[in-house]
DNA sequence: AATTTTACTGCGACACAGTTGCAATATTAC
DNA sequence: GTAATATTGCAACTGTGTCGCAGTAAAATT
């Protein structure tokens, strides 16, 4: 399956792009300046994920959120981003920190996906 | 408001401590001897947590878990416990694991829920 | 440049997790 | 035993994310 450039999927990865921070479906559709389907937008950002452009995120509110982190970009085919994501209960922003810590696992263990979300108060916030 | 001790209460209590892992609402609903509301459930885990008697682990499967750690029961009244768990992709088990890590925040950061989610493969299925 | 191929989009419907209002029930205090 | 009120069950609802399908548009082919 190869993939094609349409408007919005270039619209999405040059919001993420811009933004910086990790952004959830609704960011994302009331950011984009055009109007595109919510199933769209999931469906552009599934994609991104498996191409490993963008990596996801979990925030303890259940929902997914998606970045572009610029320290992580050199190793793209990593699908275990082990970096810390810091979620605002305040202003709703997700940012990636840049704490790569490894964590070792019992005997046996394998690691595939990491979601390590700390919520609280960021310095705008607190 | 004060509570009152129920069967649904204490048998979703015996269950959890009888478990000792951290489990969903629909793990808990079906383990259940009695049939219970679904409604119920969650409202008695929101409960629970609110006590402090249970923490919530939201996962990346975007479910929310409910478990009491052994070895963080002395200290009941910390909001934030800041423990890995380890979600089993293939058994579905969530498990506490004993690592306590201490994660430094940038200058001006408050932090209040630590949710720390690594999936994978355990031991059992890996 | 026109045509074909097929990836992508929008719409609607759906599945699921979790919450809430309300009347009925059961626990606790008196 | 009776009164006060916390809890329950039911139904309805919200919100997130997914999927099937027909229509559209990007890319390849000619």
């Amino acid at each position: 399956m190869k993939r094609r450039t349409t408007s919005s999927t270039t619209e999405i990865l040059d919001l993420l792009k811009a933004s910086g921070n990790a952004m959830s479906h609704d960011m994302i559709q009331s950011s984009l300046d055009s109007k595109v389907d919510r199933a769209t937008i999931y469906r552009v950002l599934n994609r991104f994920c498996e191409d490993g452009k963008v990596h996801r995120v979990v925030g303890d509110d259940g929902k997914q959120y998606f970045a572009i982190c610029s320290n992580c970009g050199a190793k793209k085919q990593v699908h275990s981003h082990n970096h810390i994501h810091f979620r605002c209960l305040q202003c709703g922003t997700v940012e990636c920190l840049d704490r790569e810590l490894s964590i070792p696992l019992p005997e046996g263990y394998v690691a595939k996906v990491h979601n390590l979300v700390i919520s609280g108060f960021c310095n705008e916030c607190s």
